[in-house]
DNA sequence: TATTCCTGTCCTG
DNA sequence: CAGGACAGGAATA
């Protein structure tokens, strides 16, 4: 019963495979708090650990239904998001994403884009970090944030799941 | 072409 | 607590 101090909350992570490989999917109780991409299952469960520090993970085998529809998303990633997310950042972040969440399925943006839209025309790099700092790939699409010469730059899962996401949305890359 | 500054976070010493 | 590194970009010399 010590087991569940009301201080900490409990996380439950599952890992799938998906057409870009293997995901680790994390939900609260208010929705999908993280979707990591990678193929070391150890390496994804340390990322997830370093950004909930104070949570308690409990991994499981059982399929959620809700890791369902975000597989299903990953196949169509222009498709609406149908399930609840659970966003944590700080105020600069949530801003970032919510600003990247406006950007159409098929469509891209620069990161000057970004940091004209949330109000900080002069901090297009923090915006790259913010980026950087999304937990939820493909739900939140840092993918189709380009540099403003048009290339892709970088991708935190790596460049080739990037431009993966873009040509499945349809959008010719460099 | 090469510096320099701007900006928010995170990591390291 | 200070300094450096980033998925950028505009301004200056």
């Amino acid at each position: 019963m010590r087991a569940k101090d009301p201080d900490v909350e409990t996380i439950r992570c599952v890992f799938r495979n998906s057409s870009l490989g293997t995901v680790l999917i994390a939900m609260s109780d208010s929705g999908v708090c993280a979707l990591l991409m990678g193929d070391d299952e150890e390496i994804l469960a340390n990322d997830l650990r370093r950004r909930f520090r104070n949570a308690k993970l409990s991994f499981q085998k059982s399929v959620d239904p809700l890791s369902d529809a975000v597989l299903a998303l990953i196949d169509a990633p222009t498709a609406p998001v149908t399930f609840p997310i659970d966003l944590r950042g700080t105020p600069f972040q949530e801003r970032v994403w919510a600003a990247l969440r406006e950007i159409p399925g098929g469509q891209t943006a620069t990161y000057a884009d970004i940091a004209r839209a949330i109000g900080a025309p002069t901090a297009t790099r923090a915006v790259a970090g913010a980026c950087g700092a999304n937990p939820l790939a493909v739900a939140i699409p840092c993918h189709r944030v380009l540099r403003s010469d048009g290339t892709l730059s970088g991708y935190r899962w790596g460049v080739d799941k990037k431009r993966a996401l873009l040509a499945r949305e349809g959008v010719d890359t460099p």
